[in-house]
DNA sequence: CGGTAGGTTGAAAGGGGTCAAGTTGTGTGG
DNA sequence: CCACACAACTTGACCCCTTTCAACCTACCG
């Protein structure tokens, strides 16, 4: 989610759904239902950091939320190449998009995550505008991501793609000028589109252009505007 | 549009918005008010060959609909990068996201589109489910275009970048072994993250492979299990 | 018929990949 | 509490691919 929207039922905080014309709410039990749907249906469940949460295979329906903790999404291309698509955070719906659904959701650290089936998912969103509505905004905030991805992957040189991601993540899980890194090098490189090594020489360069103030293994102190204006440079 | 989609008005071949239960239609004439909308207050427009069809400025509202030809996304990254963020065609929507609408749309053919009020049709499909439906699918076939990209842009080597590019054209334009190749060079290696040179190597190359059987400025012929397995090699 | 934009091809250089060796740090068992 | 083992990360050396810069070609349009 773009801006840490919480997990609460309504977190837009729109009311029911109206007609434009200002008429009165439309079946006022289709959002009950839905809520129900919400709690009751959604299987709550826990993986353990690196465990798989759901494989990629045909026809797969599961969609989930994440609780807490940070997943990924993993492709592993004929040839073996791995990529890792995107990783979400608590907030952040996962395989709402059957494209999506095609690949492969690991935990990157211990995670809680709620269990949906997608297409019940989306026939009830069909009846209730109030669910319909938050999914539309999830959908929007993962088209919104990859449209970041996409931006990250179009800059050529090692240096901008490793500030690019680090500023997303700082939006993500920043605390001040500290920003976690829960997942492994490996994962960042197969993210960004490089490799572990060379993942591992950008942030020392980083470091060495004092964009990067501390670098730990789960951990680095940042220069927020060093680090923007890098991504912005030749 | 993943699987040409044509321009009626309900290509999906919904019926009208009912509750789960199968109840009774929620208020038929929504869907009189948002055809009413789609027809009556787009805005057709026809754009030139590499003419812009809408800047990117902050808070631009309009989104569009490709009803005739070729546009792309360009975003300008600040030290003059260029990157192709999608190519749209007939069926395609354009701008639907906030992240979208600051990418620049500029005509790579003569284009015609319907233009609309972006953020209008999202307040009316608050109140049409069938538009909300229609929205949401073009969303998702957003999100899923984007998630090609982001496979195609994961691959390192240029061969495999224009092989996957070449695929999905094939998708969206291919007639039989024919590909149609409506933009330029330059505009295929910003959307694929190389080099107009490297682009026109990779085509080579893939010609004396035997992937490509022609390569015209605007047309290629191509056999398309070779490319599916060059694709997918190492 | 010449100009120009787009495309191809060539040579040289730089950046990232690959492979291999070292380092750190974390968890486990003695 | 220490020592070992293993995984993750870092660093180094070398090579290949892509970029860069340049010249050249080709089609289209005035």
């Amino acid at each position: 989610m773009s801006e840490g929207a919480g997990l609460q039922p309504d977190t837009c905080g729109c009311g029911p759904w109206t007609t434009l014309s200002g008429g009165s709410p439309c079946r006022i039990e289709d959002d009950h239902q839905a809520n129900a749907f919400l709690a009751n249906e959604a299987g709550q469940r826990t993986a353990s950091a690196n465990e798989m949460i759901s494989g990629h295979r045909e026809g797969e329906r599961r969609c989930f939320r994440v609780l807490d903790g940070v997943v990924r999404l993993v492709r592993i291309f004929p040839d073996g190449q791995r990529q890792v698509a995107r990783f979400a955070f608590p907030g952040d719906f996962v395989g709402l998009t059957a494209s999506e659904r095609e690949l492969t959701c690991e935990a990157v650290t211990d995670t809680t995550v709620l269990e949906y089936d997608a297409e019940r998912l989306e026939r009830i969103s069909d009846c209730n505008p109030h669910l319909a509505r938050q999914l539309a905004r999830a959908l929007r905030d993962g088209v919104d991501q990859n449209v970041e991805h996409v931006r990250l992957l179009g800059r050529r040189s090692a240096r901008q793609r490793l500030a690019l991601f680090l500023k997303s993540l700082h939006g993500e899980l920043g605390l001040g000028d500290l920003v976690p890194l829960p997942m492994a090098r490996a994962d960042i490189a197969d993210h960004v589109g490089l490799t572990a090594e060379t993942v591992s020489r950008a942030f020392a360069e980083l470091k060495r252009r004092r964009v990067l103030m501390e670098i730990d293994r789960n951990l680095v102190r940042l220069d927020l505007s060093a680090l923007t204006s890098l991504a912005d440079e030749t």
